[in-house]
RNA sequence: GACUCGAUAGCUCAGCUGGUAGAGCAUAACACUUUUAAUGUUAGGGUCCUGGGUUCGAGCCCCAGUCGAGUCACCA
C-alpha cells in the first residue's frame, strides 16, 4: 500500500501523540452534555445554562492565529465553532498542548471531545471556549474539504457521483443535505408504519429466500442452499406470503420488504429496493384507494411541514386526497383515440403498429396493453392519479372486476409519470387462481422469462379459504425520491449497487523480496518486469540477462548476478 | 445494449501545433491573541485511468479496454 504525503504525515502525528502519552484511540467513552444544535438555538436566551458544556464530534476546519485559534466541530446535529486560547488550555509553563497538540497534531477529520463554556465572538458567532479537549479517534485519511462562504457559495464541493456513492461515509460527512435526505427517508417509513399501527395492522416478516419466486413478474436472483441442496431465489415480492397470513387469520398485515430483481440498473432501478406491502381482510380495492390516498397525504404532511405539495424537478406535485381516478381503457382511449376494449391479441398488435410501438412474438395481450399504456399514457399522469380496472391478462393475482369479467379490480397510482403503488382486490378463488397461473405457464413457454411460476403451496392455502382482501404495494425508494426531490434512486439509497471497484494493487519492490528476490535486486526486478507474475513467466536465463543488462545500463552499484542466483529465486 | 461526455496532486479543476505538468483549497514551515472560504510569505506533493500504436518526443493524436455520468432503448 502506498501512502500519500498527507497520510504519512497523519501517521507521524499519531506516533507523536502516543509519544506525548496521548492515546489517539481511547477505549473509554466520552460524556456528552450538549449538542451543537442545542447550544446554537438556546444560548442567546439562557447563556447561564452553558457555562460548562461537553460535546463531541469531528473537526471540520482549523484556523490558527498565533496564540489563539479556531476550529469547527461537527456533531450529529450541527457544526459549532471552537475557540482555543493558548493560555486557557495551558495555564502552566508547558505550552505543548497548544503549540504541539492543537496546532500540529490535531487534523481535520479527527474526532475529539471538548469541555468549555459558550460565548459569542467579536464577529458574533456562538462558539465554545475550550478548556480541555480529548482525542477520541484520529483520522488518517484527509477528508475532501468543502467550504461555504458567507453568501452560501460552495467551494470545491465533493461532487463526483462515483466517489459519493462508493464512499457514502465521506459524502455524508462533507456534503450538507445528504444526511437530510436519509433522515427524511427514515421519517417517511416511520410515519407510514405509525399510520398502519394506529389502524391495528401488524408488521410481519416473511422469507427473503424463497423456493419459488412469486408475487410479481420479474427475473429473480438465484442462489443455492448447501444443506438442502436446492436452489433458492431472493424474493421479487412478498405478496404470496402475506396472503398466506391472511389465510391464517390475520386481519391486516404489512411488511417493509427488500425485494431483489435481476434486471437492468439505471437511475430509477437498483437490484435491491424497498417495497411496503399491506393486506387487509374484508376490504376491496375501492377501500384501498381511499386508504392509500389518505395514508399518503398523512405521510407527506408529516415529512413536509404540514404541506401536501412537494416540488419534483420543475413541477409541483400535490398529494392532497382525493386523487383522480381513471380506468386504464379510458386512459388509452383518451390519449390514443383507440378503444381497445374487447380486442384480441392480433387487433392489439395492429393498434401498436399504428401507434408506432414495437412488439414481438412473445408478447401476450397483457404486455401489449401495458406497452400502449406505458408508451402513450403513463407520462401524462403528473399529479397523483389512480389508474384502475386493468385487463385480466395483466394481473394474474387480481380478482375479476365485479361488473366486467375481462377486467380486474386493480389500481396503480401514477405520480410524475411513474408507477408509485399497485393494488388489487386480491384473487381468493383458488380455482380461478390456478387457471391464471396456468396461463402464466403458457406465456413462459412462449418465451416470456418474467411470467410467474405456479406456487402450489399458495394455491393450497387459498383452498383452505382466504377472506376477501385488498392488498397494496408501494415503492419506498420512489416515494422517497418524490419527497426529497431527487431524480435518481442512488441518491436515496445509502449504498446503491455499483460495479466492484477495481483494486489495482501496485507492485512494490517488497513484493519481489517476498518472492525470493534479494533486496539489492528488488527495485531492478520491478523495473524490468513490473510484477512478480510477469517475472515468473520469463525464463531464468532471460531474467539473468535482463537484470544484468539493467545493472550495466543504469550503472547500479551492486554485484553482477549469476544464473544460479536467479534459479535460486524462482 | 447504442450514442455522447468524462477520468491530471488528498479535493475541485486548468493545461498545449505534440516538447516529462499548473492554480485554488488541503498539507508542511514561519508570522499573527476573536478568525469567517482568516490572512501574508515560503515549501513539498503527480504511474496525467490501463494497454497498445503513430512520433526523435504523447497528459494531449490514433486503436482497444476499464470505470463513471448523461441521453435513448430495454426492463418495471
Amino acid at each position: 500500500m502506498s501512502l500519500s504525503e498527507q497520510e504519512i504525515q497523519r501517521r507521524q502525528a499519531l506516533e507523536a501523540l502516543r509519544n506525548l502519552g496521548i492515546e489517539p484511540y481511547p477505549a473509554e467513552g466520552f460524556e456528552v452534555t450538549h449538542t451543537a444544535e442545542q447550544i446554537l438555538s438556546a444560548f442567546e436566551n439562557s447563556p447561564e445554562d452553558f457555562v460548562n458544556v461537553k460535546l463531541a464530534g469531528r473537526i471540520m476546519s482549523k484556523r490558527i492565529m498565533g496564540k489563539a485559534g479556531f476550529a469547527d466541530l461537527k456533531d450529529h446535529t450541527d457544526r459549532i465553532q471552537l475557540y482555543f486560547n493558548r493560555d486557557e488550555i495551558c495555564p502552566n509553563e508547558d505550552k505543548t498542548l497548544y503549540n504541539e497538540v492543537y496546532k500540529k497534531l490535531l487534523d481535520i477529520g479527527d474526532f475529539i471531545g471538548v469541555e468549555g463554556s459558550v460565548f459569542v465572538t467579536r464577529m458574533g458567532e456562538i462558539s465554545i471556549q475550550v478548556r480541555s479537549f480529548t482525542f477520541l479517534s484520529k483520522s488518517l485519511k484527509p477528508l475532501p474539504i468543502v467550504k461555504t462562504d458567507a453568501e452560501g457559495n460552495v467551494y470545491d464541493a465533493f461532487t463526483d457521483p462515483e466517489q459519493r456513492y462508493r464512499q457514502r461515509y465521506v459524502d455524508l460527512v462533507v456534503n450538507p443535505g445528504v444526511k437530510e435526505t436519509f433522515l427524511k427517508r427514515s421519517k417517511i417509513i416511520s410515519s407510514m408504519r405509525n399510520y398502519f399501527d394506529a389502524h391495528g395492522y401488524i408488521e410481519v416478516e416473511t422469507p427473503i429466500l424463497q423456493p419459488i419466486p412469486g408475487g410479481a413478474a420479474a427475473r429473480p436472483f438465484i442462489t443455492h442452499h448447501n444443506a438442502l441442496d436446492i436452489p433458492l431465489y431472493l424474493r421479487i415480492a412478498n405478496e404470496l406470503y402475506l396472503k398466506r397470513l391472511i389465510v391464517g387469520g390475520f386481519d391486516g398485515v404489512y411488511e417493509f420488504a427488500k425485494d431483489f430483481r435481476n434486471e437492468g440498473m439505471d437511475r430509477t432501478h437498483n437490484p435491491e429496493f424497498t417495497v411496503m406491502e399491506i393486506y387487509v381482510a374484508y376490504k376491496d380495492y375501492q377501500w384501498m384507494m381511499a386508504f392509500t390516498e389518505k395514508m399518503l397525504e398523512h405521510v407527506v404532511k408529516e415529512v413536509n411541514n404540514g404541506d401536501t405539495e412537494v416540488p419534483v424537478g420543475d413541477r409541483k406535485i400535490n398529494f392532497q386526497a382525493p386523487f383522480k381516478r381513471v380506468a386504464i381503457l379510458d386512459a388509452i382511449k383518451e390519449h390514443t383515440g383507440f378503444d381497445i376494449a374487447g380486442m384480441n391479441e392480433q387487433e392489439l398488435r395492429d393498434v401498436c403498429k399504428q401507434l408506432g410501438i414495437e412488439t414481438d412474438e412473445s408478447m401476450g395481450k397483457a404486455k401489449l396493453i401495458d406497452e400502449i399504456f406505458g408508451e402513450k399514457c403513463e407520462p401524462n399522469y403528473i399529479q397523483p392519479t389512480f389508474i384502475t380496472d386493468y385487463p385480466v391478462e395483466m394481473s394474474p393475482l387480481c380478482k375479476k372486476h365485479r361488473n366486467d369479467p375481462s377486467l380486474t379490480e386493480r389500481f396503480e397510482l401514477m405520480v410524475n409519470g411513474k408507477e408509485l403503488a399497485n393494488a388489487y382486490t386480491e384473487l381468493n378463488d383458488p380455482i380461478d387462481q390456478r387457471a391464471r397461473f396456468e396461463e402464466q405457464l403458457q406465456l413462459s413457454e412462449k418465451g416470456d422469462d418474467e411470467a410467474m411460476f405456479i406456487d402450489h403451496d399458495f394455491l393450497r392455502a387459498l383452498e383452505y379459504g382466504m377472506p376477501p382482501t385488498a392488498g397494496m404495494g408501494i415503492g419506498i425508494d420512489r416515494l422517497t425520491m418524490f419527497l426529497t426531490n431527487k431524480s435518481s434512486i442512488q441518491e436515496v439509497l445509502f449504498f446503491p449497487q455499483m460495479r466492484p471497484e477495481k483494486t489495482k494493487s501496485v507492485p512494490t519492490p517488497a513484493d519481489f523480496v517476498k518472492a525470493g528476490v534479494p533486496e539489492l535486486w528488488a527495485a531492478a526486478a520491478l523495473d524490468a518486469y513490473g510484477s512478480v507474475e510477469e517475472m515468473r513467466k520469463a525464463k531464468d536465463t532471460q531474467i539473468h540477462q535482463k537484470l544484468n543488462g539493467l545493472r550495466k545500463k543504469k550503472k547500479l552499484d551492486i554485484p553482477a548476478l549469476s544464473l544460479e542466483d536467479v534459479q535460486g529465486w524462482i
